[in-house]
DNA sequence: TATGGCACGC
DNA sequence: GACGTACGTGCCATAA
């Protein structure tokens, strides 16, 4: 006879839950009920080696039973949030293990659990059923028994016929009479008000039902049991009802989706990896042991076949390798493309720099390489069709690699897109690692042969497995609109921004270069001169010999390895030494030459004088982009002398004119949104100077009595709000005691009282979380902040308050950018986005678009989103990026 | 090649 | 009392 078992889902989840002590990953998910629930369900499949296995779980608030009686379960606690989280957790657990997942709208497990094994005993079949319900002993037939769970979730007492007359005395059917005068607290079932368990089975070993009871009422005249029960005849009945299981509810599976299947070992070790369940992580493995090397090297079909519950790891079909676009051409007459996999493979260099090599195409299961000699543009053309058809789901590893290879080919992409890469920055954005190799070692445990062709077709095969398993997440984490409404657009336009450059002006450059050289060998050899002898300038550690051993300068601060020489050290000696101060103009020199000068200019295309950025999207912690080759988003600004290097950034074209727009205190205002502070609120509604009125606050004068240090100090003050600074910094960074830093901030706190309760419910929210979240729903983890070291809980902090801040700025400038472009396209302007600095973005535009560009941005810029106070910009226009004014 | 120190931006 | 402002990139020297 075959063997059913069904499991009560939420009963054995519960008893997992309060039986093992919590415990979490390092992500601070908690997980001790999804560790002890699969535990359990590891040894009932061992134990049982059920044919038929399934779980099933109440779905919905709306029980059948409540309609005939409110009350019922009304009193019973809700779930704690610590438990509900883990029953997805379950679910999917069970889903990668294919296990039948049997729930029902509006009717409770045990219900669903009871027809089953009617269906099972119809189907001849032997039940087991689990779980921890007392009222499930009503089913046990002789071919359903039940297994109680008691104390904890080790112990099983098993329960047939037999052993319930053995107990209780009793025959199933008459648990619904045990019920019905004894009731159940924790289903608020009432029964009959002072009879318990032992007056309730005297009853029935006498009576047999409540039924027959009733009839004898007249046994119990003159006794006080016989008011009782004479005064709640009603309610016991209706008691019994409600303790009955329900054995008829239309559910629909088959044999089959009960029938025992292998796991998806990959899926459930990305779960157990995710969870951090190291010990069902091992079991897994011994179960089913892992691939020889790699998927593309699975064995033959047949060779494992003795090995009945063995799935191999889904083979890969032999790769083809196409040269031609005609042989590209005859492979995409053959599909009607659903959804692709792509992975461009670039030469490298900057997006005008590199060409594509070969790209690889994964449809219908089959991957190909196709290697594109110099020709990509034709092999382009043949595959247009799918690249613009919008029903293609598109997945790949870098949409900006898609858009940046068939931009220049005049084609658009359309088609949906999934980006592995930007799944997983989302999800988690402070991952070091977010190739495909590494997503697939790490959630797959899967290595990739390390031959170049069949890595590619692995990477093909994985991106299809990754893609389903990140995107199922985002979705639990609420990311999808954050990936689909901004990251990906954006991709396309960061392509774009990068395709068009920026125009150096490289004699410009070149003659700065030659001036700082001179004046840099001329410092130079001041300084060899005041040494005594000839060093490396450039190297700390013997400038620290020549200071603080030859010089015997006074050592103010030590680093790891020896004497700190930076700034702040040589600011403080060049009071007296002018040795000291000519380093610090030697530094200053060297820095903006051998960075900004030279730098700039290697990396400066010679055929169209232009340099391409490349923008990364999935770098930062906090949401925010990053420029590399060359860094367009820390070019000097601070010092006359620094910003020099910004006239060399020229419009491409002669006449048009460089346009620069940057949102004004754009995180002191998201935190006036965020902590909806009166003052800092009222502040920014009347457009006043915000570093004065804050200074007027801390200090207690009125706003014309400011001062100009007492500003300076105002502005330290926000300054370090935002970034969760402590007394300590500040007093360093104005150059006064820990006393008086400490009676700022606390002045501070005392007039944005607001801002001081946001800044505690950020950290204790995160905290509770060990999450911090954007305006838009980015997200980053907060590991630390529950750290015992005081230097990592501090950090956290600090974390948790900036996070929110600076990761809503990035989430609204990038907004904004994609409104910008949308609005520049819409209304056919020439003006082009070039660079986005983090609170500002630059244009280049023909004179007869400035105006028109500058409503735009204020629409676009200003409207971005909708916060308690205003969001202002402003915008300069120049020749270069140094000549700018304010328009 | 990796790390540390330093300096530039927001 | 600890440590001591968020987020980056690039250059150079040095260690390995």
């Amino acid at each position: 006879m075959k063997k059913l078992v069904v499991i009560d889902g939420h009963s054995l989840a519960y008893r997992a839950f309060y039986a093992i002590p919590v415990l979490s990953n390092s992500k601070g998910v908690i997980t001790n009920a999804v560790y002890g629930f699969t535990n359990m369900l590891m040894r009932i499949i061992k134990q049982e080696q059920p044919d038929y296995l399934a779980v099933a779980f109440d779905v919905g608030h709306k029980v059948f039973r409540s309609e005939q009686y409110a009350e019922y379960k009304a009193q019973r606690k809700p779930m704690p949030d610590e438990l509900r989280s883990q029953i997805g957790l379950i679910k999917d657990v069970l889903r990668a293990m294919h296990i039948a997942i049997c729930e029902k709208e509006g009717y409770e497990g045990d219900d669903v659990i009871g027809s089953m094994v009617r269906w099972a005993e119809q189907h001849d079949m032997h039940s087991i059923i689990i779980t921890g319900d007392k009222d499930s002993l009503q089913l046990i037939t002789d071919k359903t028994n039940v297994h109680l769970t008691r104390k904890g979730i080790s112990e099983l007492v098993i329960y047939n016929p037999a052993k319930l007359m053995e107990d209780y005395n009793l025959v199933p059917d008459q648990i619904r009479d045990l019920k019905g005068l004894m009731g159940d607290a924790s289903d608020n079932i009432p029964g009959v008000p002072g009879v318990g368990e032992k007056t309730a089975l005297k009853l029935l070993h006498q009576y047999g039902t409540i039924e027959e009871l009733y009839r004898h009422l007249d046994d119990f005249n003159g006794k006080k049991l016989g008011d009782k029960l004479r005064d709640n005849e009603t309610q016991a009945y209706m008691s019994k009802e409600l303790a009955t299981i329900y054995c008829e509810v239309p559910l629909e599976f088959t044999e089959e989706a009960l029938a025992r299947h292998p796991f998806d070992v990959p899926l459930l070790t990305a779960l157990y990896k995710e969870l951090e369940l190291r010990s069902l992580l091992n079991e897994l493995t011994a179960m089913y042991p892992p691939e020889p090397s790699d998927w593309t090297d699975v064995p033959a079909d047949g060779m494992l076949d003795e090995m009945d519950d063995y799935e191999p790891a889904p083979a890969i079909k032999k790769g083809l390798k196409l040269t031609t676009p005609e042989e590209l051409q005859a492979v995409i007459k053959q599909y009607q493309p659903m959804n692709i996999a792509l992975i461009m493979n670039r030469t490298p260099g900057n997006v005008v720099e590199s060409r594509v090599a070969s790209f690889g195409l994964f449809v219908e299961d089959q991957p190909y390489l196709i290697e594109c000699g110099d020709d990509f543009g034709s092999f382009a053309k043949v595959i247009k069709p799918w690249i613009e058809d919008k029903r293609v789901m598109l997945l790949t590893d870098d949409a900006k690699k898609v858009f940046a290879s068939f931009q220049p080919e005049q084609i658009a992409v359309q088609s949906l897109f999934w980006d592995s890469t930007l799944f997983a920055y989302l999800l988690n954005p402070e991952a070091k690692d977010l190739s495909l190799d590494a997503l697939l070692a790490q959630y797959f445990d899967v290595t990739l042969d390390t031959e170049p062709e069949e890595h590619l077709y692995g990477l093909l095969k994985g991106i299809y497995i990754l893609s389903d398993f990140l995107i199922e997440k985002m979705e639990q984490e609420k990311l999808v609109d954050l990936y689909s409404q901004i990251e990906l657009p954006l991709a396309e336009l960061l392509t774009m921004m990068e395709l068009e450059g920026v125009r150096i002006d490289t004699a410009y450059l070149q003659k700065l270069g030659a001036e700082l050289t001179g004046r840099i060998d001329a410092l130079a050899q001041k300084l060899y001169d005041a040494a005594g002898e000839e060093f490396n300038l450039n190297s700390s550690k013997q400038l620290g010999t020549i200071l603080f051993e030859k010089m015997a300068l006074p050592v103010i601060k030590k680093t790891k390895t020896g004497y700190s020489t930076d700034a702040e050290v040589l600011d403080t000696l060049a009071q007296e030494y002018e040795f000291v101060k000519d380093i610090l103009a030697y530094r200053q020199l060297t820095k903006l030459n051998s960075t900004y000068v030279e730098g700039i200019l290697k990396l400066v295309q010679p055929d169209t004088g232009k340099v391409h950025t490349t923008f990364n999207q999935t770098i930062t912690a906090t949401g925010r982009l990053s420029s590399t080759e060359p860094n367009l988003q820390n070019i000097p600004i601070k010092t006359e002398e620094g910003k020099r290097i910004r006239k060399a950034f020229v419009p491409s074209t002669p006449g048009n004119v460089l346009v620069a727009a940057d949102y004004s205190q754009i995180e002191l205002r998201i935190l006036a949104h965020m902590s909806k502070d009166p003052v800092l609120v009222d502040s920014f509604m009347n457009n006043e100077d915000i570093h004065r009125r804050t200074a007027s606050e801390v200090f207690g004068v009125p706003m014309e009595d400011v001062t100009k240090e007492m500003r300076r100090n105002a502005k330290a003050v926000n300054f370090g709000i935002i970034y969760g600074q402590t007394e300590f910094g500040l007093s360093k960074e104005l150059g006064i005691t820990r006393g008086e830093a400490k009676a700022y901030i606390d002045s501070y706190f005392a007039r944005y009282s607001g801002v001081k309760q946001w800044i505690d419910k950020a950290i204790a929210d995160a905290r509770l979380t060990g999450i911090s979240t954007t305006m838009m729903g980015r997200k980053r983890y907060i590991k630390d902040i529950n750290s015992k070291n005081f230097n990592l809980r501090s950090f956290a902090e600090r974390t948790a308050v900036n996070t929110p801040i600076q990761g809503t700025a990035a989430d609204i400038i990038k907004l904004a950018m994609l409104r910008v472009q949308s609005q520049l396209h819409q209304n056919g302007f020439k003006a082009k986005m070039l660079l986005q600095v983090h609170d500002e973005l630059i244009f280049e535009v023909p004179p007869q678009e400035i105006a028109g560009l500058i409503g735009i941005l204020r629409d676009c810029m200003e409207h971005a989103v909708d916060l308690e106070v205003p969001l202002k910009i402003d915008v300069n226009v120049g020749f270069d990026w140094y000549d700018m004014e304010r328009v």
